[in-house]
Formats: structure tokens, C-alpha cells, sequence
DNA sequence: TGATATATGTCATAGTATAACATATCAACC
DNA sequence: GGTTGATATGTTATACTATGACATATATCA
């Protein structure tokens, strides 16, 4: 899969998509797809960049739709733990899904000039990591994979090769 | 390199033989490793697990050699800056780096039961995101990589194979 | 409808990190 | 040795990130 981030697209309907698909999974799965869970994600979307929770809430709260952090953090929570949100640690921030309801590892490439964020895809268990865990007994669960740099926006375009 | 951190060893002469080749490394280069510095790249060391800075800062505090926090954060940037500590994101905490004066791209693996760290060495540049990175045209700067399980010690017996 | 689980509103507080500025120490040069 | 500029430390204050706790409301299902 190709990431997204550093290219433009049909951004209306990238968040429609994405919405409507996430929409479908919570109903299939019976999890409730509430009006703050949604907005959030929407919040999200609509930058294609990492936010903070207290910008999240920012953003609600000059909505109506809450006003203390609890209220974006539960929504945080709730959008990551399925799947639909990844966390950016290197930022603590938070940036929506670019394939949400596909099962994935995924990984980023973060630009330290325009702090753009671009998810790829990775594959742990292949890498040289996975067969250093297997040689000490280690189990990995999940893995975190940040790279940091330039993004081809931000490069000078002399350096571009 | 084979990481450290779930198999003992000689701690007092790792302890003594890692802050002797930091010494010397800071020489080389003409920094200054001052006493806060030297004593919290020891007290990183002597734990082999990663520290909150605030931790740090205790023990700093109780030997009367800094009672503010950014006296934890300077040591700690310094440390890091050079390469001689790692901060883990996944826990915003810091751990000494296993073999402070080679050059290499580090990774982790965090027990998620007892918090245990170990450092091993990855290849950024050679994996699946390396490629990803090349074709869209981000450069790489440095990475992180940080794995989640259970280390051999946590590891229920049954399921080690 | 009533019982149970899930989600929200709100207040309070814990945990992580840095800005700013004064003082002290170091390094290099005259 | 004293001057000077750079680097490091001490200290106060504050900003940013995240969660505990508990009351209320809403959804789910028998
Ligand atoms: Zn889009
Ligand atoms: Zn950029
Ligand atoms: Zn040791
Ligand atoms: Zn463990």
C-alpha cells in the first residue's frame, strides 16, 4: 500500500470514504460510532496531519460538542484502540487511519519541517528486529516505526537526486 | 550486536567500562562530561531499564546534585544529543544505550509486564519503509523502532516453543 | 419496562517538559 | 594573570500531556 500524505487527492471524498467505511465496520462489530467519536475522526481527517488531543478539543469545544479533556481523550482512546486512529509518539499527537479498516502495522514517515505525516506499511515480523526477538525468547506484540526527515516538499529540490 | 537486558551479567565493570568509554569519547570530541552528566548516564546505567526524567531527578535530588527539573532535562538532552542515552517515546523515558560510542541506528524491546528494555540494532535503511521513503522521495533522518511484548522472563514457560 | 452495560459531563489532579533569566564555570586568547 | 565569549548550572514559573473519580445520561437487551 502506497502512503498517502505527500500527494494530493480528492479530499472530500477521501473523508467520506473513510467515514462511511469506519460507519459500517463499528456497526458490523457493534461498536457505537457516537456523534463526538465521529467528529473526532472527521477532525482528523480533515488535516492528514498528527493533531494533539487538546487541539481536538479545541476544535470540539468551539463545536458545542465538549469542553474538558477527558471528552477527546475517550474519544481518542476508543478511535486507536480499534484501529481507526494511530498515535504518534515521537509527536504525542494523533493522526486518522489512511486504510481504517484493513488489519496492518503501521509506520510513518514524519517531515520535521511541515510536520506532514505519511502512514505506510511495514512488516515486523520479517525484519532484523523479529529475528533478534526469536534468538532471546523475546514475543512482540506490536512495534512502533517512525522515521523522521524531509518530505519531498520540503527537500531543496537540488538535493532531490 | 546481541542486545542486553534479559540475560545477567557483569554489572559493576559494564557499569565502570561504559562510563570510562563515554569519558573518553567526550574528550576526543571536547565536551564537557560534568558531574550531573556523568552521574545520571551512571544512574541509567545502573538500572537497565528506562527512567522517567522525574525519576532521575530523585535521585539527583537526594544526593544534593540538582533539585529542579531541568537540571534532569539538560543531562538527559546532552546524553541523548550525543547518543550516549536513548529516550524510549513509547514511555517518555530513558534508557543508557547499550554501546555508547558506536555509531548505529537503535531499537527496542520493551516487556510490557516488567519493563524491561533491551537494546538491539536495526537497519533502517535496508528494510520495506526504506524503499516506501525512497519512491515517494522523504529523507530519512533517523528512526525509531520501538517493539512491545513479553520478554523471555515474563513469558509463560508453555509458550516459549 | 426494568436491569445492565456503555458513554458523557465535570472537577480535580498527576505526569512530562520547557521558557526565561540570573549566576557560575570553563576555554582561549592577549 | 586578566579579559572575554561560550558553555553550564541554579531557580522560578509555567506550559503541555494525560488520567482518576464520580455523577448523570444514553443505549442495549431480556
Ligand atoms: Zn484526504
Ligand atoms: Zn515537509
Ligand atoms: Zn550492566
Ligand atoms: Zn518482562
Amino acid at each position: 500500500m502506497a502512503p498517502i500524505g505527500f500527494a494530493s487527492h480528492d479530499h472530500n471524498s477521501c473523508i467520506a470514504d473513510a467515514v462511511k467505511s469506519v460507519d459500517a465496520a463499528c456497526a458490523a462489530s457493534g461498536l457505537q460510532f457516537t456523534p463526538v467519536r465521529k467528529r473526532v475522526f472527521e477532525i482528523l481527517l480533515e488535516e492528514h496531519r498528527a493533531l494533539g488531543a487538546y487541539e481536538v478539543l479545541d476544535r470540539l469545544r468551539s463545536e458545542g460538542l465538549g469542553s474538558q479533556p477527558p471528552v477527546a481523550y475517550r474519544a481518542l482512546d476508543f478511535l486507536t484502540k480499534h484501529g481507526f486512529v494511530h498515535k504518534i509518539e515521537r509527536l504525542n499527537a494523533f493522526i486518522a487511519c489512511a486504510h481504517p479498516t484493513e488489519k496492518h502495522t503501521p509506520a510513518f514517515l514524519i517531515c520535521r519541517k511541515c510536520s506532514a505525516v505519511a502512514e505506510a506499511e511495514t512488516d515486523i515480523a520479517q525484519g532484523r528486529l523479529a529475528g533478534i526477538a526469536a534468538d532471546t525468547g523475546f514475543a512482540i506484540e506490536r512495534a512502533i516505526l517512525e522515521a523522521e526527515g524531509l518530505c519531498p516538499n520540503c527537500r531543496p529540490s537540488d538535493e532531490k537526486a
